[in-house]
DNA sequence: CGATTACTTGAATATCCTCAAGGAGAGTGG
DNA sequence: CCACTCTCCTTGAGGATATTCAAGTAATCG
């Protein structure tokens, strides 16, 4: 479940070299805060971060945002939408990304049954999460939400032993439907706590020094079998 | 957005009935609280609401409790699990339903690409709805939610006028991530500014009088349309 | 009809947010 | 390479929104 956001599989567009013949790839650059697609544009397009990572969002009228997702280096993303998109998506650092044509993608699904139960895998599987995510904002307090949000991160790093946040606190409050201060001192609590620590200089290299509590104090305790 | 729970379409359970040699279907009934079935169990069936109405919900350790839909007459439900249902649901009322086989639904989706589409065309439609209940959850005030929920059942309320609810307070509390109070709070002051009134003795068949005015403060201008 | 459950409203409290200030880190240009 | 600037993060104090606790009334169900 945290292994990757959405737990959406990076093989698809490795199987679809396969088929190479008949989907069109491509690879693009975004420099940081750039706007990969936005909100109601159609979804030409779906998308594997090559390196770099991110965020979905929507906002509301009066500026309040609401962070959908984080995608790191791997993660396919852009296939939850149908016709259109439904979050604006943003390079949080210097991104790469690989696109490859919808119309082509669904030829070959036609055809190929095991693509198409990937797509409906991916699908369900972004669906698992969203729906966690419902009972985190509908019911945990701020230290479990934060808790919660770093064991994601903790078990979707690749890195053993620190964790590298491309994001900031601002970026991990809207995702969490918090403010950045309440973030900053959920944080300053664990780090009280003794559950984490930070390494280096920087706020943003997280070693988890008691996975067990931390995945207590976000109220899954499954996830420290 | 708001005619269906997830936007499904009742119409699959209708098309699977012209494979009907192939498929198993029966009718269940539950009474008032009975479960349907729970949250880890194996998802053995796909479920049809005929009568009546079902909720869905997951429960933290100290009983906190969050719903993850409303289930109304036509509905189905159960779909967008995996091997395992990942909530559980009762009945909320006397409920009538159907329950098809989860394996017999796979055979036939396996030669027949239309129910394939179908089945991913709910999945899909279930992320959005429940993608826009994330913003919801993650960004709006009390007001904002009890709008967009009364909002929502009004679309998909099939009587013209006055609406019926099956669900408690407490249950749209669960939904929406508040508390059976704030709920009952909220209503009265959409009640003192004519954006609704109660229709006879009870207090669950509300009037919209005020569809606009509704969506506007349910941050949902669209709706208004 | 009686008992139970559901809903509303008020008062006090808690959690999280807003506003504010200070300091540390990262990036830029001299 | 260092100084400068901008952005980010932390922490504190005060305030707002929603919750908790409580009581009373109304509606539903057997």
């Amino acid at each position: 479940m945290y292994s990757n956001a959405g737990g959406q599989k990076p093989r698809l567009i490795g199987e679809l070299s396969a088929a190479s013949d008949r989907i069109s790839v491509s690879d693009f650059r975004y420099g940081r805060g750039a706007e990969i697609f936005g909100e109601a544009e159609p979804a030409e397009y779906i998308y594997q971060v090559i390196e770099g990572a991110v965020r979905t969002h929507k906002l509301l009228p009066d500026g309040r945002r609401q962070i959908g997702a984080f995608h790191l280096s791997g993660d396919i993303f852009g296939l939850e939408n149908g016709a259109t998109h439904r979050f604006t998506a943003e390079a949080i650092v210097a991104t790469m990304v690989r696109l490859v044509k919808r119309k082509s993608l669904d030829n070959v699904a036609q055809n190929d049954p095991a693509i198409f139960n990937t797509i409906l895998d991916m699908t369900t599987s972004s669906l698992v999460h969203v729906q966690n995510r419902i009972l985190l904002l509908g019911r945990k307090t701020s230290l479990e939400r934060v808790a919660a949000f770093l064991l994601e991160m903790h078990f979707r790093s690749t890195t053993a032993g620190v964790m590298h946040l491309p994001m900031s606190r601002r970026d991990i409050a809207d995702y969490l439907g918090l403010t950045l201060e309440t973030v900053s001192r959920a944080i300053s609590e664990l780090r009280r706590g003794l559950i984490l620590k930070f390494e280096g200089t920087t706020q943003r290299h997280i070693v988890i020094l008691n996975v067990q509590t931390l995945a207590k104090l976000a109220d899954e305790p499954d996830a420290a079998a």
